[in-house]
DNA sequence: CGATCTTGGTTGTATATACAAGTTTTTGCG
DNA sequence: CGCAAAAACTTGTATATACAACCAAGATCG
């Protein structure tokens, strides 16, 4: 079976969403509908259903129906910025080196998170973003070549990858991990950190609609960054289960 | 039907997680195995393994079986929870230890955040959260007695002071600061580190309809825990699987 | 008219079955 | 012994069926 036929139905839906055939709070086929118009069984219609669900697209309710969740709101918390944008708006001036901009065998932790082969070739760059002289992060970021091609060829000088990215592929999904560690000597050596201190590292994975497109890790000194997030927890919308 | 079957067997699944007997990357039954041992069909024991599977407790691999995830911490950036909640849901089992739990002269810092008058009284109370054992994080929190009276008579070793305040005082707005940072020799040792490591610590005001709440700051060993957080720009595109 | 009952539609749970696809183990042959 | 084929086992997809739980709207009865 080339594609399940359960996707197809997810993908059949995300579109109608997507275009605005189906508004927000809007009435979905039922199970039964959408098996008789896919000609599958109710198992099957059932399961895309489900799957939406999880996935935070639908909401259900026993005897009523299925329906077009509200559209998540954006958190300002662990919003995607570009950093260069967030260092002008705080008055500072910005610049960025690029150390690396390769081709290179992809690490196995890399081709999970890109859904590539163990060893097959990947782009990699590796940045350093200055704020006022002073490096504020160290950027490692690997990206799929299947989607981005061109990748390689940028100037990123001039333009941040993730500012590229988000140009050519745009994003559809972001998944982050937060970390505390302690560098490793080379990355000391790029944030010129004279000792070792404690590091924020921004792991964050980006999506577009054909999957994964990168994976970026985002190393910053404790003592020059910090996020900051503000969640309002105002009127509440339809938030059933 | 009282309680669901499939649900019995992920209970049965995470008992067996939290007490060890089904360590990290050990094989757990096959749907064949679970179908016999509880008496039902494949399906249903095939459901236990599926939702364990989405909530990141198991992975599986077609041909092979499936396993336990390796369970490093991660709570979501985007939603305030209860850490006992976290640690439960990942099949852990949980435990707080009451440090303090006083009143104390307000420091002007905390003043500031909470709208008090510098020296007034605050309520305080330090406490450390255990997951299976191991410290997870210390929790040092500063309660505005003027909104929440009661606080310094509640038995935090039954109820988290994050769960007690959300129910006498719903949250309308929470404020949240992520950073990175070796701790001081007092917070190594309720943490029980040996040398000082990096640590996240994360400080969050929280707000009721009449204003500030409380100010916490979360501290936590990076090698312990991370944060994870997802957003989703659009409804299309999630159809990884 | 108003309260209750019935009915049809919808989601939720569960089963038995079949086959596909991937991996590991065993078997058997050269 | 070495290697290839076969078998056994695992997860993944799909179907057909049955019944339970729930809800809304219409029908019925007092």
């Amino acid at each position: 079976m080339a594609v399940a036929k359960f996707a197809e139905i997810k993908d059949f839906m995300l579109t109608q969403i997507e275009i605005g055939a189906w508004p927000e709070h809007s009435r979905v086929p039922s199970e039964n509908e959408l098996a008789e118009q896919f000609s599958v069984s109710r198992m099957t219609a059932r399961r895309a259903l489900q799957e939406l669900t999880e996935q935070g697209i639908l909401y259900r309710t026993q005897g009523v129906g299925s329906f077009v969740a509200a559209l998540k709101s954006q958190s300002s918390l662990l919003e995607i910025r570009n950093i260069a944008d967030e260092i002008h708006s705080r008055g500072h001036s910005y610049r960025a080196q690029l150390l690396q901009l390769t081709e290179l065998p992809c690490p196995a932790t890399v081709a999970a998170a890109l859904g590539l082969k163990h060893n097959e070739r990947v782009y990699f760059s590796l940045i350093v973003h200055f704020e006022d002289q002073l490096p504020l992060q160290l950027e490692a970021r690997y990206v799929n070549p299947r989607q981005i091609p061109e990748y390689i060829q940028q100037d990123f000088a001039h333009i941040t990858p993730h500012l590229y990215l988000s140009q050519v592929a745009p994003l559809t999904e972001a998944e982050h991990t937060v970390e505390a560690i302690l560098p490793d000597s080379f990355t000391c050596q790029h944030l010129q950190l004279k000792k070792p201190e404690a590091c924020l590292r921004l792991t964050r994975r980006t999506f577009s609609r054909d999957g994964a497109v990168s994976l970026a890790y985002l190393t910053s000194p404790g003592s020059r960054y910090r996020l900051g997030g503000h969640l309002n927890f105002a009127p509440a919308g339809a938030t059933r289960s």
